[in-house]
DNA sequence: AATATTAATCGTAATATTACAATAAACAAA
DNA sequence: TTTGTTTATTGTAATATTACGATTAATATT
C-alpha cells in the first residue's frame, strides 16, 4: 500500500492528478511564480530566493521539468530555467477544462 | 524532514499548493468529476464507481470535504455528496489566476 | 595544473500519503 | 429488540515526499 492504483483511472485522470502533484507544493508554485515574474532567464539565484537548500531546490526543479513545464539551459558553469510556454499552455488547457466542470452546474443540489 | 515548509511561503502560495494536492490524486480527480457527472447528489455508490475499497474512498471524501470542495449530507443511513459550487468557483479563481500567469509572456526566453 | 563556482546526485532521516482490514457508529427494517 | 445497511474511524503496512549534508561533475578562473 501507499501506492496509488493508477491502473483504475483514465489517462486524463491520471494526467491531471501529476500536474497537480506538480504544483503541491508551496516552493514550486514559487519557483514557477519568480520564473513567471523575472522576464529573462533565472539561474540559481531560485535558492536565494526561495530560501530552501541548493539540493532542495534542485530536486523540485527536476519535478518541474520532468512535467516538461521548465526548461533549463546550462550556461557556462551556472543554469538558466525558464518556463516551457508551450507545454505549459497545454498544460493550462488540460486543468482548465477539469476546473471549469461546473460551468454546466447552475446550484448546489444538496 | 518530510515536512514542507509552510512558514516560509506566502499564504496564496501555500493555498494554491493545498488545493493542487487536493487534486494531486486520480481518485479524488475521478470523484470530483463524478459528482460533476451526476446531476442530483451521489452517495456512496462512488464506492461501485471509483472501485477502490470503502475505507479509501470515506479517506478521499474527507480530503474534499476539508477543502471545502464538497459536501455531504446524511440521508437515513447513507450520506450524500455534491460539489459546493460556491467554494468551487473561489478555489477556480486562485488556480486561474496562478495558471494565466503566462498571458503575459509572448515566448520563451532560454 | 590548482582552485573556485555552480548545480546535480547520493544517501538518509523525518514526515506524509495511500490503501485496506477490522471495527464502530448511526440508522432502517424486520 | 435484533438484524441488516451504510459510512466513518482506527490501526497499520507499504510507499512517496521533503529536506539537507556530503559529495561529485562540469566548467571558469588564476
Amino acid at each position: 500500500m501507499g501506492l496509488t492504483k493508477t491502473e483504475m483511472f483514465t489517462d486524463l485522470q491520471n494526467e491531471i492528478s501529476l500536474f497537480a502533484k506538480g504544483f503541491g507544493h508551496p516552493a514550486r508554485v514559487a519557483i514557477l511564480q519568480h520564473l513567471f515574474k523575472i522576464d529573462t532567464c533565472v539561474c540559481g539565484d531560485l535558492v536565494i530566493e526561495i530560501g530552501l537548500a541548493q539540493p532542495t531546490i534542485s530536486q523540485h526543479l527536476k519535478e518541474l521539468k520532468h512535467l516538461n513545464l521548465i526548461k533549463g539551459n546550462v550556461e557556462g558553469t551556472s543554469v538558466c530555467y525558464c518556463i516551457n510556454t508551450e507545454n505549459w499552455t497545454k498544460m493550462k488547457e488540460i486543468m482548465s477544462q477539469f476546473l471549469n466542470l461546473d460551468i454546466l452546474k447552475k446550484e448546489d443540489c444538496c
